[in-house]
RNA sequence: CGCGGGGUGGAGCAGUCUGGAAGCUCGUCGGGCUCAUAACCCGAAGGCCGCAGGUUCAAAUCCUGCCCCCGCAACCA
């Protein structure tokens, strides 16, 4: 088997991603940051198990589905394949690619659910509420406003649904005992008192684990009618997919690696993963997994992004642009440890030529060159040493327990800049040789030879611990250096490149440095496709595409059913003229206003704060629906309703009579 | 008082837990060098560390109040 793998196993997992739709950068994130860690544990001798894989049950993907018109199979075939390939370009080693939707996957989430059922920890309850039969929703007391309904001020009254819960207290105090005593248990540390302090000092609220409102599900074997709750099914896949057996006959592929030795997962779903899942556990009677990772997210600077603008990122168009490395770097680069990372192309093309292309490429170009300007290639250890030698020696000796270091912390965008800190290092070298002066004296070429071999030593210890982070850039370096990439264990030597070694003639560019101007250009281009792609995908799902603000902009809206002129005069609309006017505390989108209609005065609440200024409000005289039913929003009566026209971009203009018209003129 | 994150030189961030000379990368300006991808090396300018109080010998860091930004939630009658 493995050889090298001498300190054991280590088991490593992304969150399975939800196959909604294609990945963005801020996704495929997640995979590069587990692939470096995964190429960075074998690399020090673990025997790995890395899995990722795909999330595709659940209510969305069966609403989306059928937008698109196919079966959800076929979608969620299409997208995981779409995923798998996004993964696999960016050269991620995993060694297992799970889907929900495998067969085995779906037997033991069966299982598994019976198995908690039988033992009482699953139980058949009834969802209780308050219902509103036209929303079609549940509400819990807490969340009616004045007893009815929040969404439409309706009546509501109680209902059931039958529904299977999970009980979560069980186990709660269980679970504060290991998060308590396991500090290592949640990373970063500042997320363990978010989870402890919302969810588990307060309570935990028993789990409702079963959907009847979909079907698109693992059903529940013994009770068809209710899908098992997609987070119990995707979960799971850590211990189903190496061969969990709820009956016992787990394969040896589980025993050997569960727990897990790292859930790598984003910051958003560390509730999952920190209190659901090993609760989980606890009720299979497994053990927990030693850490569980939330990692900050990748945003994109500037205006929100949004396919229908063409502005979001994706990875292919990354690498179409940069190459797989230069993408890799970027988001292990930027990521810092706690706070969320900024991705614009314009940092991208920065982070690419001032490191990718000057510290590091650019080191490798000139000393290869050098090496054959005066050697012919050979690169020779002659022994003439100085005392300059010294600090890069130890620079490059010290680096890898350096990165190490970093690593153990998983702190990844640190760890390359270890790296990062020898090359720049290594440039500083030549500037106080000065090779190019040691050469116009023959004298002095023992002494040439010794710094091109100090330097050719340190960019082959630089591109063995860049192997995990960027692995075809160090492997070009390797081949450019005719030496191979070396092993860990021996990477704190200096001096170990094979004197007499012949390097290769012509330095390949590793970064070419690029221009932002043309990388826009470019990127402008990569936009319209985008747009074009997502308006084309609006048409496919038989929804207009929302046309974006050009000259002579239209919309069109789906045609509401006809009605009748009896319809038509239900509805009051009025001139009201606005008295007052004052922002709702408690939001940040509504206004109040005391609208004028003939003789009454009728408070109106409407969501136009960030179009209309309380000020500018007074005075007009706009077109109200006089007779709609009042209801509350947050909190505030509002008895009717301004009419406002909306633009694509949700831009509102208030309606207004062309001539000045009395307060309380009717609009028929 | 819905939850959470944040406000540090032009940009992106570290430092805040465990007070003790304000740091990194990029950009700008000046200099050096020429082996190299106009790259590399050195130096400089540029910050009331969101605002106001407080604790302390000492506050970016601890406490109190406030302002602003960003997610989510809610809500857009």
């Amino acid at each position: 088997m493995c050889t090298k793998c001498s300190k054991g196993k280590y088991y490593i997992t992304t969150a399975i991603a939800y196959t909604s739709g294609k990945p963005h950068i801020g996704n495929t994130y997640e995979i590069v940051l587990a692939d470096s860690i995964a190429r960075f544990k074998r690399q020090e001798g673990y025997d790995v198990y890395f899995q990722t894989g795909t999330d595709e049950h659940g209510q969305k993907i069966q609403e989306k589905a059928e937008k698109t018109g196919v079966t959800p199979q076929k979608y969620v075939d299409q997208v995981a394949a779409q995923v798998k390939d996004i993964w696999d370009m960016m050269n991620s080693s995993y060694d297992n690619f799970v889907r929900t939707t495998d067969k085995d996957h779906e037997t033991q989430v069966k299982k598994i659910f019976k198995k908690l059922y039988e033992k009482g920890d699953i139980y058949k309850g009834a969802y209780e509420g308050m219902y509103c039969t036209p929303c079609e929703s549940f509400w819990t007391e807490s969340q009616l406003a004045d007893g009815k309904c929040p969404d439409c001020g309706r009546d509501v009254k109680p209902a059931k649904e039958e529904a299977y819960f999970f009980k979560m207290s069980k186990y709660a105090d269980r679970l504060i005992e290991h998060i308590n005593s396991h500090p290592e248990f949640i990373q970063p540390v500042s997320r363990k008192n978010e989870m402890m302090n919302n969810f588990l000092l307060p309570g935990l609220q028993d789990l409702c684990v079963s959907r009847t409102s979909f079907s698109w599900g693992i059903p529940v074997d013994f009770d068809p009618k209710h899908v098992v709750y997609v987070w119990l099914d995707a979960l799971t896949n850590y211990i189903t997919k190496i061969g969990y057996d709820a009956q016992g006959n787990s394969a040896e592929l589980f025993h050997k690696n569960w727990p897990a030795d790292l859930h790598l997962i984003g910051k958003d779903i560390i509730r999952f993963h920190t209190i659901y899942w090993p609760i989980f556990l606890m009720a299979l009677e497994l053990p927990l997994p030693k850490q569980v990772f939330g990692h900050p997210w990748l945003l994109q600077g500037g205006e929100k992004m949004s396919k229908s603008k063409g502005n979001v990122i994706y990875a292919d168009d990354m690498v179409k642009l940069f190459g797989v490395d230069a993408t890799r770097y970027f988001v292990l680069h930027e990521m810092p440890f706690e706070n969320d990372g900024i991705i614009t192309w314009e940092l991208v093309v920065e982070r690419l030529n001032s490191d990718l292309a000057n510290i590091l490429g650019n080191l490798v170009n000139r000393t290869i060159s050098m090496c054959n300007k005066y050697f012919g290639g050979v690169v020779e250890k002659t022994g003439a040493e100085e005392a300059v030698d010294q600090e890069l020696k130890s620079i490059a000796a010290a680096a890898r327990d350096k990165v190490k270091a970093k690593m153990d912390d998983l702190r990844v965008a640190d760890a390359i800049s270890e790296v990062f800190t020898l090359l720049r290092r290594s440039n500083k070298y030549i500037d106080e040789t000065e090779p190019w002066v040691l050469a116009k004296d023959e004298a002095r070429k023992a002494r040439l030879g010794e710094v091109l071999y100090n330097l050719t030593e340190s960019i082959t210890i630089a591109a063995s611990l860049l192997h995990s982070f960027l692995p075809e850039t160090a492997e070009k370096i390797a081949a450019q250096l005719n030496t191979g990439l070396r092993d860990f264990q021996i990477l704190d030597q200096f001096g170990l490149y094979e004197s007499g070694t012949k390097v290769t003639e012509k330095p390949e560019i590793l970064f070419a440095r690029l221009d932002v101007k043309e990388v826009m250009e470019k990127v402008d281009e990569i936009r319209k496709a985008q747009k074009a792609e997502f308006e084309a995908e609006q048409r496919a799902m038989g929804e207009e595409p929302e046309s974006e603000e050009g000259e002579e902009t239209v919309i069109d809206l789906p045609a509401k059913e006809e009605i009748s002129y009896e319809d038509f005069i239900k509805m009051q609309f009025q001139v009201g003229e606005i008295i007052a006017c004052e922002a709702v505390a408690k939001s940040k989108k509504l206004l109040c206003s005391q609208v004028r209609i003939g003789s009454q005065v009728k408070q109106i609440v409407s969501g136009i704060r960030k179009y209309y200024s309380p000020e500018e409000m007074v005075g007009k005289k706009v077109m109200v629906l006089v007779n709609l039913k009042p209801a509350k929003l947050a909190g505030v009566l509002s008895e009717g309703m301004l009419l406002c026209a909306e633009d694509e971009n949700g831009e509102l203009a208030l309606l207004a009579p062309e001539k000045n018209m009395p307060s309380g003129a009717e609009i028929c």
